[in-house]
DNA sequence: CATCGGACCTGTTAGC
DNA sequence: TGCTAACAGGTCCGAT
């Protein structure tokens, strides 16, 4: 799934339903997926104060520490007011006063953590900027691409320098920017930088706007579909005529991922 | 340090 | 129809 719009599409969601009500108690049906799920029981009773979200980790504030939680691939939250018998990949409940927040997970390369007050979460401490932060400018992200020989695209995608950018966002992106995926970062003029930045912020904010991308498996915690898949205009669409110039849309391998671009507008 | 390949999982689909 | 291989939204680790 999930990039930073679907993260950020389940906290504002789940914001104003967590913040001041009380965790009852949890249930685990396994021992983890991509760590070990924490020991949930000291936290029975106590209050969520905050619901933030931090890259594409959903995060739950309690007087002792943090609870993180990362959908990975396939992942997805859903809210419900009553009860309702486990399906396959029903991971892990968090049972409210007033309804239950249960984690689904065909994949398991999601995971639930701790963190203690004052502590620096091993899986945060070495993340680059939030992309929608005002502070992170064209400079900013020109700085961080220079002396990388790493495909842009790539590099778009390393958290490290920033946050948040997967494998649909940053195909649309650089589709919009007009600018190769296969072009070293580093050799990105600050034009450039500045125009792709200005489109990264815009296709997270318009996913964000439209509950987010649902290919398969991310829903919403009601379970609604994600908007955003109408608007693509390169990812998945391999063999597609551009919407620009009608050249079809092909796919390279880039850092692993498929990654669709179109050859005549993307130079 | 930067970069690359593979690993972690299950489910779906494309191809034979 | 049935089998197999390839591929899928994301990290993370070890080798080079």
């Amino acid at each position: 799934m999930p990039e930073l719009p679907e993260i950020e599409t389940v906290k504002r969601a789940l914001a104003p339903r967590l913040t001041g009500r009380a965790l009852i108690s949890s249930r685990a049906r396994r021992s983890g997926l991509r760590h070990p799920f924490p020991d949930l029981s000291a936290l029975h009773g106590q209050i969520v104060r905050e619901v933030r979200r931090r890259s594409k980790y959903l995060l739950l504030d309690f007087d002792q520490g943090t609870l993180l939680l990362h959908l990975g691939m396939s992942g997805h939250l859903r809210w419900m007011e009553q009860d309702q018998p486990a399906g396959k990949h029903d991971h892990l409940d968090l049972i409210f006063e007033h309804g239950l927040l249960r984690l689904n997970d065909p994949r398991r390369f999601g995971a639930a953590m701790w963190q203690s007050r004052g502590e620096d979460h091993p899986a945060l401490a070495s993340l680059g900027p939030e992309p929608l932060d005002t502070s992170f400018d064209a400079k900013a992200l020109h700085l961080r691409l220079r002396g990388r020989k790493t495909p842009i695209k790539v590099a778009l995608m390393d958290p490290r320098v920033v946050v948040g950018v997967g494998n649909i966002y940053a195909t649309e992106a650089l589709f919009r920017s007009r600018i190769d995926p296969r072009k070293p970062a580093g050799e990105l003029t600050l034009a450039q930088a500045r125009k792709l930045l200005g489109h990264v912020k815009d296709v997270l904010n318009e996913g964000i706007a439209r509950g987010g991308s649902t290919l398969r498996d991310f829903h919403g915690i009601e379970g609604q579909a994600g908007t955003f898949v109408d608007t693509f205009q390169a990812y998945g669409r391999q063999g597609l005529p551009c919407p620009r110039c009608n050249t079809p849309i092909q796919t390279v391998r880039l850092g692993g991922r498929a990654s669709a671009f179109c050859p005549r507008c993307q130079g």
